[in-house]
RNA sequence: GCCCGGAUGGCGAAACUGGCAGACGCAGCGGACUUAAAAUCCGCAGACCCGCAAGGGUUGUGGGAGUUCAAGUCUCCCUCCGGGCACCA
């Protein structure tokens, strides 16, 4: 009995999140307005702090735990000090995975999805994310997703919203069609064993490239994004200029039979010893048309294309080409080239078809070598003598040893090349490109190799496009021809009974109550788009929609926009760098020029965290290494683990998953539990300020100390560079000169104030890391309403600065001693104390001294011979 | 091939502007408490060598050179690992 009662009241001291975490837990989930953003008019500087929503698979994984341990801590950081704060979640809940749960289950995507959130969410909530979810977004609901159709027909009206018939890229696997970002190394970015093919289909595009150049420079000012992510936005981009020019096909029956080339180095062009065309181009098929030969050469090439393509490395293929026997007009000169097919050219990027200058261009060079092609050297570094001479098939040793192919344009001139001769490369591009305008035979240009997006899916888990064929056709409009829906038609539902299969084709086309409508212009009969929106739709303005989250009558009031854009901090994964983050700062743009918004760029400042790994390997189910977060907070608690996450690694890089760890840091809440519950009430313990000494003084002095640098090294922490793993290493050496001044405590050498205050003190530090400690930790300590909404504590310059200061000394940069003096020191006392230290002159004796080096508050360094 | 990261004890890491390398934690070892164990608490700890010990010496941040009184940190060259891009004319 006895020892039963002894051990109950034992547990009662033992840290035990299993019962404080469910606790608080439920008192939060009780108190909606805790973590509630406030109105615009609050009077407090706004916080837009914003993870990246999840897709609802069913399970939290450790890159979530992380992702969200981060943005928490900051959030709950920036309410402490002060500001209102905007923390939201949500769901981006369309995508296939659904439907493949479908056809596995049995279960209807909608009911799959709407579980697995519900599962998510009570994770969540169980890691005590600070969310608001009255402004919860779920983009499967209509209440969403009718503004992706909203904003589809304010696009489509401003002809950002088109159709056209184009090659795209099909995933077997998905039955479905991929955006080019969507692509990766030929494969979907989904199924990395499946490559994918390419189709020529009528799709939606929306015009991105419209806004590529106001992309691009956009990025130049965003020093809140890393430059990495920058970077590939930049490399997706691809802006290059260049200039268009036109060679006429010598002897065509058809007069204006011409190629366009694109090239950016219209400098060289009196080295173009050739015209190379892709072997999609119009004109290589009108050649092949009359050329049984070409033509099987050209469909040859096509398909070794699709094969490379499919082996997921364009690059690995051979350059080949045919020569076509016939000519171009190079329009500088006059000159005739021959026209050739080659599998290295892209049929969609700049024309298609390029003057191949072997003298001046790698690739160029490559081919010419292979089927001696002449080289013709035309730029020479400057001051080198302007004559060459025609190589006639190139070389790589003698007269051209090493020096082909030159590709610079800095610092060169033109050779050889008429009136240009000696002209800078730069200046000759500028001026070659107008002189081909004047005489109508081409232009300065730029291309991109950015595409529109293509956002058709033939899939049923996405936003119906709002969009009807009017069977009939009316006034302007064909039979079969697009009519946009009106607004009052939104939303177009999706149909909830439809039978998910894993034939080709839309699912929604085999709904016929879907697919029959009528035409909302003429009233006769129309059949709907059966297409649904690529789910990055979605996720290109969610965090819009956050801010007004309940809106029927738009998909967000300006006015809340304006308030708490741009988002402050937003964090995710960089694997988004040029998906959703290029999408989304697209779609920015394109609700500023609808009016909607004043902002340029979704986020001021943007981090990426770094993978979780375990076994030095990034967590996959193939892999078999994944920790399950829940696992982990049964063991140790959602405090442990979030900590955990913080304290591994800093949150920029991969983070080695250690469940030894976990543990640690399991320990360590019990032991601030420990220490705090036991002086919770100092002032009916013990204490009298008048039996501390001049020697415990010092002690709480120290003690001050430690906990005022703890401050500052945290407060400024989170204001640049976010290294939460040594604040909360900060905040274990805090706990351990706690637990080292313990006995003065107990005997009450330290004052009952200074002991409230490190405690007080301690447990708001750790709120942003372990919440649910800090929470019940406040409340044993007696402080009044959520710990979050206490002011964060204001480091105390005075006591943190340390009133003695070692010194290390060196002799010949090797250590000799630590000499301990007091703070501030001028340098002629530090010399002084070094020289005179017993084991330092012992070391410098029967030496010469040649010089000493003093760094005040730092080193001594004495230079003997 | 090009562009970013990264490499520090047995392990995760720290050292922010050149100034005591390895803070903090994990694992380990020793001790206290306990009949015992768990839990907890205290202590030790880069490696090598000398010493019974206190202590002392040498060496050490992927490899090599350099700058400097002083280099994990700066410069040059190289190796390996991770990520991105890759016939873009």
């Amino acid at each position: 009995m006895e020892e039963s009662a002894q051990s109950t009241s034992e547990e009662q001291q033992r840290y035990n999140p299993a019962e404080i975490e469910p606790k608080w837990q439920a008192r939060w989930d009780a108190d909606p307005a805790l973590y509630a953003a406030e109105g615009h008019d609050c009077g407090k500087p706004k916080f837009y702090c914003l993870e990246m929503l999840p897709y609802p698979s069913g399970q939290l994984h450790m890159g979530h735990v992380r992702n969200y341990a981060i943005g928490d801590a900051l959030a709950r950081f920036m309410w402490m000090r002060g500001s209102n704060v905007l923390h939201p979640m949500g769901w981006d809940s369309f995508g296939l995975p659904a439907e493949n749960a479908a056809l596995k289950n049995n279960t209807p995507p909608a009911e799959w999805t709407l579980a697995n959130i519900a599962a998510m969410r009570r994770q969540m909530r169980r890691m005590g994310l600070s969310y608001d979810w009255a402004t919860e977004v779920t983009t499967c609901l209509p209440e969403y997703y009718r503004w992706n159709q909203w904003f589809f027909l304010k696009m489509f009206n401003a002809g950002l919203a088109y159709r056209k018939k184009s090659k795209v890229n099909w995933c077997p696997q998905c039955q479905t069609v991929l955006a080019n970002e969507q692509v990766v190394d030929g494969r979907c970015w989904r199924h990395d064993d499946t490559p994918v093919e390419q189709r020529d289909l009528t799709q939606w595009f929306l015009r991105i490239t419209k806004y590529a150049d106001e992309l691009l420079s956009g990025l130049d000012k965003m020093d809140g994004w890393p430059e990495k992510v920058r970077t590939m936005q930049r490399n997706w981009i691809g802006r290059s200029e260049g200039a268009l020019v036109d060679f006429a096909v010598a002897a065509s029956q058809q007069a204006a039979e011409k190629i366009t080339v694109f090239t950016t180095r219209v400098d060289t062009i009196f080295g173009a010893t050739s015209v190379q065309l892709a072997p999609e181009h119009a004109v290589a098929k009108s050649f092949a048309a009359g050329n049984p030969r070409l033509a099987a050469q050209i469909d040859e090439m096509l398909a070794q294309q699709k094969d490379a393509r499919e082996a997921g490395d364009l690059s690995a293929i051979e350059k080949h080409g045919v020569d076509t026997g016939k000519f171009a007009v190079n329009p500088f000169n006059g000159e005739l080239v021959p026209i050739w097919v080659a599998n290295y050219i892209l049929a969609d990027y700049g024309t298609g078809a390029i003057m191949s200058v072997p003298a001046h261009d790698e690739r160029d060079f490559e081919f010419a070598n292979k089927y001696g092609l002449p080289v013709r050297r035309v730029i020479v570094p400057n001051g080198q003598k302007q004559n060459t001479e025609i190589l006639g098939f190139a070389q790589n040793d003698g007269a051209s040893e090493g020096t082909l192919p030159y590709t610079a344009e800095d610092d060169s001139s033109l050779a050889d090349s008429g009136q240009w001769t000696g002209q800078p490369c730069v200046e000759a591009q500028q001026k070659m490109a107008a002189f081909a305008r004047e005489n109508g035979f081409g232009t300065a240009t730029v291309t991109y190799r950015l595409k529109d997006w293509g956002v058709s899916r033939q899939r049923y888990w996405g936003t119906p496009i709002p969009m009807v064929y009017c069977a009939n056709g009316h006034a302007g409009i064909e039979p079969g021809g697009v009519v946009p829906l009106p607004e009052s038609a939104l939303p177009v539902l999706l149909p909830a009974q439809v039978e998910i299969t894993q034939q080709g084709g839309s699912p929604l086309g085999r709904v016929a109550e879907f697919v029959n409508t009528a035409c909302p212009v003429c009233g006769g009969p129309a059949r709907r788009e059966t297409d649904t929106m690529d789910t990055f739709v979605d996720s290109s303005w969610y965090f819009y929609r956050y801010t007004d989250a309940k809106n029927a009558a738009a998909p967000f009031d300006s006015a809340k926009a304006n308030y708490w854009f741009p988002i402050d901090q937003y964090i995710g994964g960089v694997e988004h760098a040029i998906l959703h983050l290029i999408y989304s700062r697209f779609w920015t743009r394109v609700m500023r020029d609808l009016g909607l918004i004043n902002n340029d760029e979704p986020a001021a400042r943007l981090f990426t965290q770094g993978m979780v790994i375990k076994d030095g390997a990034k967590m996959s189910k193939s892999k078999g290494n994944v920790v399950s977060p829940d696992l982990m907070i049964e063991r140790y608690g959602a405090d442990a683990t979030r900590m955990y996450a913080l304290f591994a690694a800093p949150p920029d890089r991969d983070l080695e998953w250690q469940e030894d760890g976990v543990a640690g840091i399991s320990r360590f809440l019990g032991r601030v539990y420990r220490l705090t519950t036991k002086y919770s009430e100092p002032a009916s313990r013990r204490v009298s300020e008048t039996t501390a000494q001049a020697t415990q003084c010092a002690a709480e002095a120290k003690l001050l100390r430690t906990l005022h640098q703890t401050i500052a090294k945290i407060t400024d922490d989170f204001s640049g560079r976010w290294h939460f793993n040594t604040c909360i290493a900060a905040i274990m050496i805090l706990v351990n000169e706690i637990a080292a001044a313990e006995p003065l405590m107990e005997e009450g050498k330290i004052s009952g104030p200074a002991i409230a205050e490190v405690f007080r003190t301690l447990t708001l530090l750790l709120a942003p890391f372990a919440p649910f400690l800090a929470a019940e930790l406040w409340e044993q300590l007696g402080g009044q309403g959520a710990v979050f909404r206490v002011a964060w504590p204001v480091a105390d310059a005075e006591l943190a600065r340390e009133a003695e200061i070692e010194i290390p000394v060196q002799v010949n940069g090797k250590l000799a001693n630590v000499v301990t003096l007091p703070a501030g020191s001028d340098e002629a006392t530090i010399q002084a104390a070094a020289q005179t230290d017993a084991k330092v002159a012992a070391r410098i004796a029967a030496k010469t001294v040649v010089k000493v080096i003093v760094v005040p508050g730092k080193l001594v360094n004495i230079v003997v011979r």
